[in-house]
DNA sequence: CTAATTTCAGTGGTACTGACATAA
DNA sequence: CTTATGTCAGTAACACTGAAATTA
């Protein structure tokens, strides 16, 4: 049963408190992610812009914010980073003269397999604890509480994590 | 059913990322809370030092650096802050004069309830997409994930959110 | 001597704001 | 004139490292 008693504002709460596991869960991963995705050279960033890049072709820098939650001035740098190391190409779309097309390389690609390797890995041991049926229904508790979010308040414009 | 197929590389698996939509939650839900703490003139660490120190009572920072996560270094501008406003005492032990003695006041306490009614309301908020099983249950995966962590290795010494 | 505690100085990735030039 | 896009400059909270002084 959930103790949300008004009595009980110590300590004994601080440790079931939600916002905060989430918050320390969230730490902990990111970590993990970030210290794996670096021995390829890559941040958590760089997996979410070449997936998406995979997953929808060629598009504009202002639709790969949207689909991976990176602010576009973020993004900048972002796409910087990855042309540099030529997994990306930045050019410009004639249709609108505004818009910068992002693709994806050959090499993007095989990157983008490589991290999806090591991401497996480290999901498997952060989520070790937790049998199939309970990952599954972290993912699902997680996309219902993202998914709310998107329909209240917000700093950016759509839906990152549809 | 988990769809970890090692064929699905692009982004429909970036959408069910469980270390991804972590962050993303996390990320949201963070915000949500220093917006709302802000207007008590706090952030999270400032409610987990007082939230500890109310259950229990005075300790050193070393101790209060294990039990809420943050990390002795960053500790020492928030006791400071705390203490600027009257929330929090900082004395020398005498038991063991390397060590400081961190007291709650009565202004500390009552601002310990202040906060925790600003964080249910947001935690409200946050998880309102949620039934009250389903939340139970979001608290129990992440402190399992939090727990396993605690037992592998990590920079600090002790258990903090056991 | 070694080890623990507090503190300071500093780094780096992240989230976010605001403004600007360009073009639709 | 308004809006969208890409870019830049800058802020703030945070996670983390390393080292110093003090004391056990």
């Amino acid at each position: 049963m959930s103790d949300s008693t008004p009595e009980m504002a110590g300590a004994a709460r601080l440790r079931r408190l939600p916002t905060r596991l989430l918050s320390l869960a969230a730490t902990y991963s990111d970590r993990r992610v970030n210290e794996a995705l670096g021995r390829a050279d890559a941040r958590k960033w760089h997996y979410a812009v070449l997936a998406t890049l995979d997953e929808f072709g060629p598009v504009s820098q202002a639709e790969l914010s949207n689909r991976t939650s990176i602010y576009r001035s973020d993004l900048v740098a972002v796409i910087n980073e990855l042309t540099e190391q030529g997994l990306v190409e930045r050019s410009a779309d004639p249709a609108d003269r505004r818009r910068n097309l992002i693709t994806l390389t050959g090499q993007g690609h095989r990157q983008l397999l490589r991290l999806g390797e090591l991401l497996a890995d480290i999901e498997n041991e952060v989520l070790a604890p937790l049998s199939p049926a309970q990952r599954d229904q972290l993912t699902h508790l997680l996309t219902a509480v993202l998914h709310h979010r998107t329909q209240k308040s917000w700093p950016k414009d759509s839906d990152p994590a549809g």
